[in-house]
DNA sequence: GCCGTTTTCGGCCCGACTGTTTTCAGTCG
């Protein structure tokens, strides 16, 4: 059992108490258990294998400990079943629709016999849930619209779709009256591999019901969900859902910071800032007078110490600014605190890129296309990286088209001056764990990737054996798309990540994080444990055209999301330490 | 249910908007 399933039984578990109407403070502890085993770099059933004590871990606690136990022994919780047989698993789908919370599916249930998303529509179609109390026209309207949506479109938008759809939105915003400054904020700010919605903040004095006026003017947008003095939310045609908020220079800083989030590593600041007597909202951060209750005062009440910076309200609290990036409650604030944040990699510290395709391949451009456009961007170095024999149908390389490519890399390189071109192969790994081209071919290769692309839903064992004797082969350089997933459309492999992660550190072997905004594989949680066993990371585009070259960006967004700084990432290194680190097991 | 320089009980982050309401519950972020 994987963190992600024990992770989605203990957040099902914490839907169906709220539904129950348990205490909020007893669901918020299961929701907080979530978080630590979401931001986890290491497999609980691991852990529990080894005998560890999982109340160690934050905010798992005596009870928790044994739900976990017995939901690893016996595939459920005791408890858990209590809870589903008097209110059915199925109502936490409900949840999920906007508009609906526990109240209202509990209420559905009960009032209507309500039990799936089926079962609403069908009560909603028929007029019944209008007639509810506490319903009316207009929320069973919206109910039936966010059903739609979640028939269209499960699952979140990639990061590149949500630039793409925002482009028109920010430009809009650029003659919207009275507004001196905007920024993106949310999950988009931190740069997380999947957008749920979009938060735009502006900046404004006074009144901003005319900038809210204008922002839900926006001719692309498909309905507007609310519209008053501080706050808009349109949602476009591609069921993108945007927020904008209409904040005051006193509290732009504050603002930011909030709405930003993650929610985890909010919470996690307030709770320190209450310990200090300071009370943090979207306004700014605030000392409460000693023998005052804060319920007492009002939103921007007290002595107001920041607001106007995001650095500020950090400063306030005795932290250090947190890249965005870092927002998750997975000991950045902690780091913050000690002043021992990393020093994170940027898009200025890659000397090359290590995985591209050309025309010998799959790819759109021929190699010297691609060497012009690596040397556009200011590379010292590129490899280019064409599928293997097994490939066929993208016309893989056969060992003698591998050595007729070498000859034209020679050519390229001295036709396109200050640029390394490295000979290189995507080598595939058979079914059974071997490389796709003979020894002779991968010695003469410079740098050597591998990867599954075939027989991807072997179960986890024969998967993690083919791997691991994959990357043992001794020229093999580098692990490319380790999981294999693709955002929203793939799953990850049936694989244990963390024993190829312990391999590649025992063999020196880099991970890629491939930079495709549909891959960004490895995940972050992944990255960051590599950085962890000190295995090296490369961030790699995998173009197949020289705009896909542009990617780098995402993979540099995932990487700092994994913590890493330039010192973990291989291709940050200048070309003779790469060269140097290729001829690693030679000297 | 978890947690502890307010430590084994009594807290636990906080505000805005909508819709169905005659003063607020529910949802959302």
């Amino acid at each position: 059992m994987e963190n992600i399933d024990v992770a989605r039984t203990l957040e099902e578990f914490a839907d169906l108490l709220e539904i129950q109407g348990a205490n909020p403070f007893r669901i918020r502890a299961y929701r907080n258990v979530v978080s630590t085993i979401e931001g986890l770099s290491r497999p609980l059933k691991a852990m529990v294998d080894a005998g560890e004590d999982l109340t160690e871990l934050p905010s798992v606690g005596k009870d928790i400990a044994a739900h976990i136990n017995e939901l690893m022994s016996t595939g459920t919780i005791t408890r858990l079943e209590e809870v589903a047989a008097e209110y059915p698993r199925t109502l936490v789908q409900l949840m999920r629709l906007d508009g609906v919370g526990p109240k209202k599916a509990r209420k559905l249930f009960t009032e209507l016999d309500v039990r799936t998303v089926d079962d609403l529509q069908v009560a909603l179609e028929a007029g019944r849930v209008e007639s509810l109390e506490g319903f009316g026209k207009k929320s069973a309207q919206k109910i039936l619209r966010s059903i739609e949506e979640h028939r269209r479109h499960v699952g979140r938008f990639l990061r590149d779709e949500v630039e793409q759809l925002l482009a028109g939105v920010l430009d809009h915003m650029k003659t919207a009256p009275g507004v001196e400054r905007l920024e993106i904020a949310g999950s988009l700010r931190r740069r997380k591999e999947t957008i749920g919605d979009v938060d735009l903040l502006a900046q404004c004095e006074g009144d901003g019901t005319a900038v809210v006026d204008h922002f839900v003017a926006f001719p692309g947008a498909d309905r507007v969900e609310a519209a008053g003095g501080t706050k808009g939310n349109i949602v476009l045609r591609s069921g993108l859902s945007i927020d904008l908020r209409v904040i005051p220079a006193r509290s732009f800083g504050a603002a930011l910071q909030y709405f930003s989030g993650s929610k985890e590593h909010n919470v996690a600041m307030r709770t320190r800032a209450v310990r200090k007597r300071l009370r943090v909202n979207e306004w700014g951060v605030f000392r409460i007078p000693e023998g005052v209750d804060p319920e007492a005062l009002g939103k921007e009440a007290g002595e107001r110490i920041a607001g106007d910076t995001e650095e500020g309200v950090y400063a306030a609290l005795g932290m250090q600014w947190v890249p965005p990036e870092l927002r998750e409650n997975r000991g950045e604030i902690e780091a913050a605190l000690d002043g021992t944040l990393p020093r994170l990699v940027t898009l200025d510290d890659i000397r090359g890129d290590l995985q591209m395709h050309s025309t010998w391949s799959d790819g759109k451009a021929t190699l010297e296309e691609m060497a012009r456009a690596c040397r556009d961007r200011g590379y010292e170095y590129m490899a280019i990286t064409d599928h293997s024999q097994a490939m066929a149908m993208v016309g893989g390389l056969t060992p003698e088209r591998a050595r007729a490519q070498w000859e034209e890399v020679e050519e390229v390189r001295s036709r396109v001056e200050g640029l390394d071109i490295l000979r290189s192969a995507e080598v595939d790994i058979l079914k059974d764990g071997r490389l796709d081209l003979p020894d002779e071919i991968l010695a003469g290769l410079d740098v050597v990737l591998v990867s599954v692309h075939s027989f991807m839903d072997q179960d986890k064992k024969t998967m993690t054996d083919r791997v691991l004797r994959a990357i043992r082969h001794p020229e093999v350089d580098i692990l490319a798309h380790p999981t294999g997933r693709l955002l929203n459309r793939r799953e990850p492999f049936e694989m244990d990540v963390e024993a190829i992660l312990a391999a590649a550190a025992e063999l020196d072997v880099a991970v890629e994080v491939n930079a495709n905004p549909n891959r960004l594989d490895l995940s972050d949680v992944h990255v960051y444990r590599a950085r962890e066993l000190g295995v090296k990371v490369v961030l790699s585009t995998d173009a197949h055209s020289p705009r896909g070259l542009d990617d780098m960006r995402f993979g540099v967004d995932q990487a700092r999301r994994g913590w890493l700084e330039p010192g973990d990432v291989l291709n940050a290194l200048p070309v003779a330490g790469l060269r140097a680190w290729l001829g690693r097991r030679s000297t």
